[in-house]
DNA sequence: TTGCTATATCGATTTATCTGGATATACTAT
DNA sequence: ATAGTATATCCAGATAAATCGATATAGCAA
C-alpha cells in the first residue's frame, strides 16, 4: 500500500464520501450509494472503481447488485486513518446529509430499494 | 479544513516527505529539507507552499532560514492522521532513508549547514 | 426470446497538477 | 555598493485526473 496512492484515493469528494458512509454501514450497494450522495451513476461506479483499485473496499455481487464494504485487509494504520477521518468529518457537510439520506431510504432494504 | 484538500496535500511524494520528517524534528528549514530529500530546491519550496495552503505547517524566518514546523493549529483528528501516517510509512522507503540523510547533517546546525 | 434494472466501461473534453528552469526577493557580509 | 546565500515565485510543457454522456455487460422476470 503506497501511502500516496491511499491519498490520492481520499483527495476526491466522491470517494471519500462513499467511503464516509460505508464506515457506518458495513456493506452498500450502488444504487444506495448513488441515491444517498445524489450523482449520475457511472460518476459513482468510477470512483468505486478507484476504491477498488486502491484496495480500499471489496466488493461481491449478489443478483444484480454489487455491494462494497471496506476492505478488510487493509493495513491496520490505514483503517485508523479513514475511521478517524470518518470521525473527523462526520458532523460537516456533505457527509451528515448523506448519512441521513442514506437511512431514509434503508427501511425497504435490501429488497426494491433501488428502482424506488 | 476542508478534508479533501487535506488528502490532496497528502497525497504527493514531495509534500509526505516533507511532512514525515517535521514530524519528527520539531523545525527544519528549507535546506534541511532539500539536501535530506535530495531534491531541487525549488521543487520543495513548492511544496512547502502547498502545506502552508493547506494549513498543515507554519513557518517563522530567522535571518537568512526559513523554518517550517507542522502548524500546531490544526484539528486534533488532522493531526492524528497526520501522526499516524507518519508511524505507519516510518520503515518504508523513501522515508526511512530521508530520515537517516536528514539526521546525517544535523550535527552543524544550527549554524552553517546549508552551504557545506 | 424480449424487456427491464443494476452496474461498469469507454471516449472526448476539460481541468488540475507536477516538473524544471529561470528569475525575483530578502537577508548577510565585506 | 557588491557579492553570495536562502528562499520564493513565475512560466511553459507534460502528465494525470475529473466530468459527462453514451454504450456495454450481466442478471432477472415475463
Amino acid at each position: 500500500m503506497l501511502p500516496t496512492l491511499l491519498f490520492k484515493a481520499l483527495s476526491d469528494p466522491t470517494r471519500l464520501r462513499c467511503l464516509s458512509l460505508l464506515v457506518n454501514h458495513e456493506e452498500l450497494c450502488v444504487c444506495e450509494l448513488t441515491q444517498a450522495l445524489g450523482l449520475p451513476q457511472p460518476k459513482v461506479s468510477h470512483h468505486l472503481a478507484g476504491l477498488r483499485k486502491a484496495e480500499l473496499v471489496s466488493d461481491h455481487k449478489v443478483g444484480l447488485w454489487i455491494y462494497y464494504r471496506l476492505n478488510p485487509g487493509i493495513p491496520s494504520w490505514v483503517e485508523a486513518v479513514i475511521r478517524g477521518t470518518a470521525e473527523g468529518i462526520r458532523d460537516e457537510e456533505p457527509f451528515a446529509s448523506d448519512t441521513v439520506a442514506l437511512v431514509a431510504e434503508m427501511p425497504n432494504r435490501p429488497s426494491g430499494v433501488c428502482s424506488a
